[in-house]
DNA sequence: TTAGGGTTAG
């Protein structure tokens, strides 16, 4: 047989004889090839391979593909194999297999894309492929960004050969297509077609409902799952973590701990850091913190996860020490670990400290700086006032600013009163970014503060015109284990009646305690005494009502929004706080709020 | 030689 050339070959050293020597030399090489892990020792064996003419044995060359760990040393073991000197007639299923599944495990879509071009070329040499075979190929399918198309031409391929009722392929298949959205369809019903008696089955359909956003169907599915008794490991647990993380779901993550401790469910450090990090996103940054301390063991992960809450928690000051206790342990950050840090230092308004950790990156630590530190810069000036420095910033940084950069910009411009040099940045931004209702929205927003309606009016314009709709604020709150979604103005829910009355209810109360509505929020040019009525119903509101109505006093309120708390919210929350002696607590889009005798932990300044 | 997961600016 003939295959042709693959693509990328390395240059080779001139090979010195291409005669098989025989046992020894084979045996010196697999020795040689074991744990042979680094690029150089690699290269090393390659380089004895050829001298020795044993670049063709099947054997070694499966080993040699086997160890490749790096994505360079997946290249340099299949430039070998297809050799144009290699004698291709000892190639067989399983050295295929083998050069396949390096390209699958390597993150790189390159290196998947390589996986399937190795499948067709074992077709084009009329090899067969056996049942290992499609697990490899179809995880490489489900790293690609067409994963759907290209998916279910292996799908087909499998089914020809006799393959697709594997166990292994099924449970594959089920998480290729689950990898793009348009995909979750087929993923279902495969599933539906399976036994389901493995946890691997469930936690491949679990995982692809997270992946497209569908927490509440990956949580429903955990239901069912719990429902036919299928026990659950440490994966599914981890999956079912990330859900709750996702929806803030703060009871099942705590029940999920439980349930790893009572049915001995194999802590594993990913599991933890899982754990760590649903609970600090769910709003129990203490309980996560506790978790975390009792760790026997801490990767940068669990690390980073940590000093992520506690900024999402404003605590700025524990999480710079947890940092220090990082580099303290011999962990080095990374530049994940640099977001977390500066967001803390940001939302903490810790702008000296700041300054000094983006610093380090390069200086301490040889990192690079990324577009998203460089955001996290400007919205550490932002924050703290400083828009001049902040448009300095932007105007000296050597990246260029990237559309999350001037919103960040736009809104410190709004809440510092900069409302002209807002302006003119917005519009700019929705030049180069026609498409985001977030941009239209804060200029909006702008023009409202201005009293200008007829702008305003303008904006809605061009709203319609491009199709564009505002994302309706969504609030929800977990009650006896349901997730309860409360949208403004939304009279869906079968209590809406008692809610709204209990909402009325508050506002009185409110009122006698002081509190002033603040109406330039609502972006409608309508008459004051209306736009309180709007404010009334914000899904925030309904949702503490909600709360307030099903729960005795003094419960805590949870609650997780989609968007950022609103000025009027913000307020209103900070009297009921007061007027009710409630501890309410609320994530936003991108922090908690923890509202308690009248004042915010976030000190107003989000 | 086989399957499922895992911290990321606003």
């Amino acid at each position: 047989m003939a295959f042709p050339s693959a693509r990328r070959f390395k240059s080779l050293p001139p090979l010195t004889s291409t005669a098989g020597r025989g046992q020894a030399d084979e045996r010196s090489c697999l020795a040689l090839l074991q744990g042979c892990e680094s690029l150089p020792k690699l290269l090393q064996a390659q380089a004895f391979l050829l001298k020795s003419g044993l670049q063709a044995n099947p054997l070694v060359l499966a080993k040699f593909t086997s160890t490749a760990s790096s994505l360079d040393a997946v290249d340099a073991a299949t430039s070998l194999l297809f050799h144009p000197r290699a004698t291709t007639h000892l190639y067989d299923d399983v050295l295929f297999n083998t050069v396949i599944r390096s390209h699958a495990n390597a993150h790189r879509p390159e290196s998947k894309q390589e996986a399937i071009f190795y499948y067709s070329l074992m077709l084009r040499g009329n090899l067969h492929p056996n049942k290992f075979t499609f697990p490899f190929l179809l995880k490489a399918c489900a790293g690609l960004p067409s994963a759907h198309g290209i998916g279910s031409q292996v799908h087909a391929s499998a089914v020809k050969f006799g393959f697709a009722d594997d166990s292994y392929v099924q449970n594959t298949l089920i998480h290729m297509y689950s990898s793009s959205t348009t995909g979750l369809d087929c993923a279902r019903k495969v599933f539906d077609r399976n036994p389901k008696s493995s946890p691997v089955t469930w936690s491949a359909m679990i995982a692809g409902y997270v992946r497209s956003g569908l927490s509440n169907e990956a949580v429903t599915l955990f239901r069912e799952m719990q429902v036919s008794r299928v026990r659950a490991d440490d994966v599914v647990i981890i999956t079912v973590l990330s859900a709750c993380a996702d929806l803030g779901a703060l009871e099942l993550a705590r029940w999920l701990g439980s349930y790893v401790e009572r049915e001995r469910i194999p802590k594993s450090l990913s599991l933890c850091n899982a754990l760590v990090d649903a609970l600090a996103k769910c709003g129990d940054i203490d309980g996560a913190v506790a978790f975390f301390k009792r760790m026997p063991e801490r990767s940068i992960v669990s690390w980073t996860s940590v000093i992520d809450g506690l900024a999402m928690h404003s605590r700025g000051s524990e999480a710079v020490c947890v940092f220090e206790a990082m580099k303290d342990a011999g962990v080095p950050p990374d530049d994940v670990t640099f977001i977390s840090v500066l967001t803390a230092c940001s939302h903490a308004g810790m702008v000296d400290e700041g300054c000094r950790y983006f610093d380090s990156m390069r200086s301490e630590f040889g990192l690079q700086p990324k577009i998203e530190h460089y955001g996290c810069m400007v919205d550490l000036f932002s924050r703290a006032g400083m828009v001049e420095r902040a448009v300095e910033f932007v105007r000296t940084m050597p990246i260029e600013p990237n559309p999350v950069i001037w919103r960040t910009l736009v809104s410190a411009c709004r809440i510092h009163g900069r409302l002209e040099l807002g302006e003119s940045i917005n519009k700019q931004l929705l030049d180069k970014d026609p498409m985001n209702s977030s941009s239209y929205v804060m200029l909006s927003n702008v023009y409202a503060l201005t009293r200008r309606w007829d702008k305003k009016w303008e904006i809605r314009k061009a709203m319609s015109k491009h199709g564009i709709r505002k994302v309706p604020g969504c609030s929800s709150v977990e009650l006896d284990g349901e997730i309860y979604e409360f949208i403004a103005g939304d009279t869906s829910h079968l209590q809406y009646k008692e809610i709204y009355e209990m909402v009325e209810e508050i506002g009185r109360k409110l009122k006698k305690a002081g509190y002033v509505p603040i109406s330039s929020e609502v972006l409608l040019d309508i008459d004051e005494g209306d736009k309180e009525d709007a404010l009334h119903w914000h899904s925030e509101k309904l949702a503490i009502a909600f709360m307030m109505l099903k729960t005795p006093p003094k419960t805590p309120i949870r609650i997780v929004k989609n968007l950022r708390v609103c000025a009027d919210c913000h307020l209103a929350t900070k009297f009921i706080s007061k007027v009710y002696d409630r501890e309410i607590i609320v994530r936003d889009r991108n922090r908690f709020h923890c509202f308690k005798d009248g004042f915010c932990s976030c000190k107003d300044f989000w």
